[in-house]
DNA sequence: CGTCTGGTTGATCTAGATCAACAGGAGTGG
DNA sequence: CCACTCCTGTTGATCTAGATCAACCAGACG
């Protein structure tokens, strides 16, 4: 863990609009900003492990987070990735239970840790945090279970599809002139561990939709050839 | 709807004390009293549809009921059982969407009717209730995800095992002398529809668990022989 | 009675897992 | 610099759990 303090205020982090905590007074920000500890990872660190006791809250400024769970073999599923903005390890805090999974470092990221004590201070003083998390912890429940039903309905060819359309919307650029296209933050294993599948099943997908020049594949770069058509192909389903 | 009231007070509600609502005044509760509209449900009736916009929450006084989500397909699967005291459809209030799954009467309920204004009014006073909302979707998405990563590793088997298990818990009956056993509230279909499988593969793996003298089925009660060898069987896996 | 629904069993099929080999980097160490 | 081992990803061959299709039985119900 290691541990540069590139502190900085959380009144001008720039993603501070989109999360739980935008509706913060400045004397609450200020608050935060004395306690909370930046930190500086490297993909392959843990922020908390899976079972551990709830010790505060994770925002990540900037980055990337994997959530992940282990099973009772051992194997690790990949249930979730979280971007700039989001807040981790708020539901072990809020249910008081441990930690139901564990987080851990995708890209070079900076992470504030807030302090349980001042969270729950925070959550006393201002119930509109609470609401903010509720709505957020549905918003989780209803893609978890959307996803259970999607891996229960869908054959891994359209679920590849549907995850692709998903990261397209968080990672994806361009336009319809110069065609749209994707960097892939994650490996193949945990593009595979996202959907459920084994990566050799994820590699076999993806020749076919080459195959059907539906994509084109290099590397974790995908050009998407023919958009309409996978749009046609996760919305009508079958 | 078969509407005959047997109007009683909240506070009187056997199940009140597990209740989200258990933390109520008794002021608070007179309000719920005179507004909430209690039915007499029959099974195969829907409280609310998919796709619905939220128009209040119902509370199971007595009876079961089943959340299913419909795919795109049209498909659907149960999602989970809900028990008196439970207060469903509370998910499409608070995250202000509309229903993303149904509600079917699995037994003949009892359910009560609290009308959106008054919830949202409760809410607006007494910031605990919309905390213990908050655990719950928490716990709820805890086991959504407890869900998928055991139907990503175990077989269908071992989820019949556990998916047994939990039933038990809720109503099995019987102790160490007599022997366990459990009436089961639902048919096999759903059954298999709450493990992800089909009701083939559930007769089937009933046969084994028979064969290897686990449990004993006669229709839907089953009996436990081995409740010491389930327990290994789910406990250490693989 | 016939018709329906719910459940069981058998025969067959298939998507995806598993096992195995291999190819390109990327480090590491001599 | 090469030789080495890792590590990620791809491809091929094979295997299997469970789905699918089909037949059948028993009880419920008009």
């Amino acid at each position: 863990m290691n541990n540069t303090p590139p502190q900085s205020k959380c009144l001008n982090c720039p993603t501070r609009e989109n999360t739980e905590w935008n509706t913060l007074s400045e004397d609450e920000l200020d608050l935060i900003d004395q306690f909370k500890r930046v930190s500086d990872r490297e993909p392959g660190e843990i922020i908390y492990h899976q079972g551990d006791q709830s010790e505060g809250v994770y925002c990540i400024q900037s980055g990337l987070v994997g959530i992940r769970q282990l099973d009772a073999d051992g194997k690790e599923t990949l249930l979730r990735l979280c971007n700039p903005g989001e807040t981790v390890g708020y539901r072990a805090l809020l249910g008081n239970s441990e930690h139901t999974h564990f987080a851990e470092i995708l890209a070079p990221s900076h992470i504030c840790f807030i302090e349980r004590k001042i969270v729950t201070d925070l959550l006393a003083k201002n119930p509109v945090i609470g609401e903010r998390f509720l709505v957020r912890s549905l918003k989780e429940l209803t893609e978890a279970e959307d996803n259970l039903v999607r891996s229960r309905s869908l054959k891994v060819r359209t679920r590849l599809l549907h995850c692709l359309m998903v990261l397209f919307d968080q990672y994806g650029s361009g336009d319809e002139l110069s065609g749209y296209m994707l960097k892939i933050p994650i490996s193949r294993k945990d593009l595979a561990s996202l959907i459920a599948v084994t990566p050799e099943s994820i590699s076999r997908a993806i020749s076919h939709l080459e195959e059907d020049n539906l994509v084109r594949f290099e590397g974790r770069n995908v050009h998407f050839s023919n958009i309409e058509a996978i749009f046609d192909e996760i919305g009508a389903v079958h």
